[in-house]
DNA sequence: CCGCAACATTGTCTTACCAATTTGTATGTG
DNA sequence: CACATACAAATTGGTAAGACAATGTTGCGG
């Protein structure tokens, strides 16, 4: 069923956005009229209508009474976070984690009241519950864990951004996949690094709940670096046995 | 004139997005039908499921077919940063600034590149002449100064949440003010904090650059709360001097 | 009490029509 | 020729009425 049962004026909205970001419909220049898009695409003019707004409340166009609809680039409001996902490196995003969630835990450490202590407390547990067995190495108690300190620090903005942040790792693929394998090649170490944050909040210090978390997140680091050298030999492995068959050694003697 | 020029659409969306954050229509209420809020606002049909369809877009709405329209809780994913400037208080924002550009800065220290430096010191420059004369402080130096400090990083993450950071003090009437009113107070102080901060880029010094940008944003924010008391203090006095016309003492002897 | 069928409500989409605005072009005037 | 004005074509803005599909509701019969 290529027909999807979404409603109408998201399909042709889909449809005119893939025409916008495929460069048919460059930044700056005008769509074709209502009259003229409903009829390629076979839908009534209101339709197309409603598909418009729908990009204009995106962000991605313009209407201009009596002239016409127009492609605006893409600004920073309406992107925000969630497309920064396609244009940047794991790399950026885990040092970036690092440097925020280091403070933000330094800044909890004082914060943090009793009650968040026993939920976080309650969240190092079921970590340690979660992956007991199963391949598919949940995080849901992982984010909760880095979530509760985050909301300690007391600092809405703070909260938001840790959380937007995780948002945008659960996207990239890299980093997801780097995550897990880092997990499952030694749970016990991501364990006892969270523990090493939660014994520096029980004990109310700051400089070495920073620490532990910068640990925390250093050793995700080097984890990334490993796993993408692995892919990248991998894909260069692939790519080389391709090739092999494409142009088999034997050939030449033919 | 009340009947403004935007599309009626949109005058409609807006109605209805106040009736719902008055709390008229409480999340997971459903709003009335497509016919009934027609009639209400005296608008056609397909008006407002366009209006509907934009608070759709914006995430405040979900259509269910054949059921109606309900309110959805506003999600981190659209509230997004920019609709943070209304829910968030001054002093959670310079805080977070705190953190991330005194680790951007101690970051940066290290990566700046010569050309980066001389632009850097150019910035300096231009802060100093910016308000040797002329009321309205003008922060576009003072900005540009930060922004090159964020995109030394080599951290696109890092850099996109300072300029977001930015643009969302820029919104928030509080910050700005309070930003204006250190700057008057004693410009002197701010351009030897900004020199330090240049200092410590020049020496490649990692900690002082956090320090320097640390103290930078401290004194802000102890000048914030200067400034909120003194408006809290004649708000009051605003408020009592109204209570004294309205209710005059001499009343009682009439 | 449960299941099912008929009915009412609601969103979905279309066709058709007219109004308001912009924009390009011709035309007239200096 | 240059420039302003008027007009016409193109385009979006908005409305009206209706057919249709999905959903909820009611009441009937078992």
């Amino acid at each position: 069923m290529s027909n999807s049962n979404k409603r109408l004026y998201r399909q042709i909205a889909d449809k005119i956005l893939l025409l916008i970001e495929s460069g048919v419909y460059p930044v700056g220049s005008r769509l074709p009229s209502e009259r003229e898009l409903a009829e390629r695409f076979s839908v009534s003019r209101p339709t197309i209508r409603e598909a418009v707004i729908a990009l204009e409340a995106k962000g991605r166009v313009t209407v201009r009474t009596g002239s016409g609809v127009y492609v605006v680039e893409p600004s920073v409001e309406f992107a925000g976070l969630a497309g920064l996902a396609k244009s940047v490196s794991p790399f950026e995003l885990i040092e970036s984690r690092v440097f925020i969630e280091g403070e933000a835990a330094a800044l909890a450490a004082v914060l943090i009241t009793d009650s968040q202590l026993t939920q976080l407390g309650k969240a190092l547990e079921d970590m340690a519950l979660e992956n007991i067995e199963g391949d598919p190495v949940s995080v849901v108690a992982d984010r909760k864990f880095h979530s509760i300190i985050s909301e300690a620090t007391n600092n809405r903005v703070l909260s938001l951004l840790i959380s937007q942040l995780w948002d945008v790792q659960e996207e990239l693929d890299n980093i997801r996949l780097a995550h897990q394998a880092v997990c499952m090649k030694d749970d016990a170490q991501r364990l006892a690094e969270h523990r090493a944050i939660f014994d520096a909040m029980v004990e109310k210090d700051s400089n070495k709940a920073r620490t532990a978390m910068r640990n925390h997140f250093s050793r995700m680091l080097t984890a990334l670096h490993e796993t993408i050298e692995q892919e990248a030999v991998s894909e260069v492995q692939r790519k080389v046995s391709q090739m092999r068959e494409r142009f088999p050694v034997g050939r030449m003697d033919l």
